[in-house]
DNA sequence: CTTGCAATTGACCAAATGGTCAACTATAAT
DNA sequence: ATTATAGTTGACCATTTGGTCAATTGCAAG
C-alpha cells in the first residue's frame, strides 16, 4: 500500500556478481550499494547485516537461476550419462563465456563462498553447503539412474557420486584458481572412467 | 653486524598459519603482529606490504615444509603407484590430524589462497599458482613413470594427469569447503580408476 | 485528496584498516 | 669500549569499514 521497488532485487543482484568476481570478505557494503545504486541506509533497511545479504544473494541465485538450469538438464526424460554429458558442456560452454566477458572465469560461486567463509561466519558457510549439497543431487541422481539402467559399471553408488563430484568441483574450482578452462576440457571422459564406462564410444 | 632476531620468520609462519585458516583478506595485519609477536612498526620494517608477507610466507612454508615432504614422498626409489598411494595417506592424516587440532580442516593453503587472489592481487595469485604448478609436476613425474612401466592404461599422460590433479586438489578443496575428511578418502581408488589400473587389488 | 506506510536519504559514528615515521635500543664485530 | 647498524617501538595518520538513525519522500489504496 505504499511505494514499492526493486532496489532489494538490485542489492541481491550486485552482491551474487560481485562476491563471486572477488570474494566475499573482499567485498564491501559500499561497493555493493554503489553497483545496486542503492544508498546504505536502505541497504540496511532491507538486510540487518552483510551476512544476511550474501545468503539471501545465494538463495535468489539458486531459486531464479541454478535450480531452473539443473532442472531442465537432469530431465528424467534425458538417458542419465546424457544429463552428465549436457551439463558438462553447459558448464564449459558458461564459463567460455565468463572468461570473454569478464577476463577470468569464476567457477562454482558457492564453492568458492563455502570454501572462504568455512570457520569465519557459521550462517553463510552453512547456507553455501546447503545449495551445495542441492547440486550435489542430481549429480547422484543421473548416478543412481545409470546404474539401475546397467550403463555404469560401480561398486557403490555413493563412491561413484563423491568421485564424479569431487571431479566436477574441483575442475571448476580449478578453472578458477589458475585462470583458464582446461580443468573443464575432459570433464566427461574422466568422469566415464570414474563410472567404468568402458572406452567412451568415440565417434569415428 | 647487529642485533638479530627470528621475527621475520614468526611474522611468515603467523601469516601463513592465519591465511590458511581464515583466508586471505579476512586476516589483519594487526592479527598477524598480534600473533607473532611483533609491533607493526617491525613488520613494515621487514615487509613492504601485506601482500609481500603472503608471499613470502608462500616461499617458507613450501621451502621448509611442502617441498622436503614431496621429495621424500615422491621419491624415484617408490614405485610410482606408491608414491600416489603415500601421498594420499599422508594428505588425509594430515588433515584428519588438523580436524582434531583445529576444528576442521582447512585443504591446500596454495589452492585456496590462489582461488581467493584471483583477480585481485596478481602478484599473490602468481605466487600461489607458481607453487601449485611445482606441486603437480609430482603427480605428473609419478604417472610418467608409471606409464613407462606400463602400470596403467591412459590414452594420454597430460590428460591423466588433469583428471588425477583435479581430483586431489578438489578433495582437498572440499574437505575444507564441507568440513570433513570423507572427500579425501577414496582418493587413491578414484585415481586408478581414472589411470585405468583394473580392479584395484583389493585384499581379501 | 488525503493519508498511511514502504522506501529513501545523507549525515553520522565508532572501530578497524593498512601504512608511516622519527626516535630509540641492543648487540656483533672491531 | 666504541661504533655502526639491524631491529624495535608506539604514537600517529588518512581512509575505509560495517552499521545507525531521524527525517523525508513518493506512491497506492481508501
Amino acid at each position: 500500500m505504499a511505494r514499492t521497488s526493486d532496489a532489494k532485487e538490485r542489492l541481491m543482484a550486485a552482491a551474487g556478481e560481485l562476491t563471486w568476481q572477488q570474494g566475499y570478505n573482499a567485498v564491501t557494503v559500499d561497493a555493493i550499494c554503489e553497483r545496486a545504486g542503492v544508498k546504505k541506509g536502505s541497504f540496511y533497511y532491507f538486510f540487518k547485516s552483510k551476512a544476511e545479504l550474501a545468503i539471501a544473494a545465494m538463495d535468489n541465485a539458486w531459486q531464479t537461476r541454478s535450480r531452473p538450469e539443473l532442472d531442465r538438464i537432469f530431465s528424467a526424460s534425458n538417458p542419465p550419462l546424457e544429463r552428465l554429458k549436457q551439463y558438462f558442456n553447459v558448464l564449459y560452454q558458461k564459463q567460455l563465456e565468463m572468461s570473454q566477458t569478464q577476463g577470468r572465469c569464476l567457477g562454482c560461486p558457492f564453492f568458492s563462498l563455502s570454501m572462504e567463509s568455512g570457520g569465519l561466519d557459521p550462517e553463510v558457510w552453512e547456507a553455501s553447503r546447503r545449495y551445495l549439497n542441492r547440486k550435489s543431487k542430481y549429480i547422484e541422481a543421473a548416478i543412481r539412474d545409470a546404474q539401475a539402467e546397467g550403463a555404469v559399471e560401480i561398486d557403490s553408488v555413493d563412491e561413484a557420486v563423491e568421485g564424479v563430484w569431487t571431479l566436477l568441483e574441483g575442475a571448476l574450482a580449478r578453472s578458477r584458481a589458475q585462470g583458464d578452462l582446461d580443468p573443464l576440457r575432459d570433464l566427461y571422459d574422466q568422469s566415464l572412467r570414474l563410472l567404468g564406462v568402458k572406452h567412451p564410444v568415440r565417434e569415428t
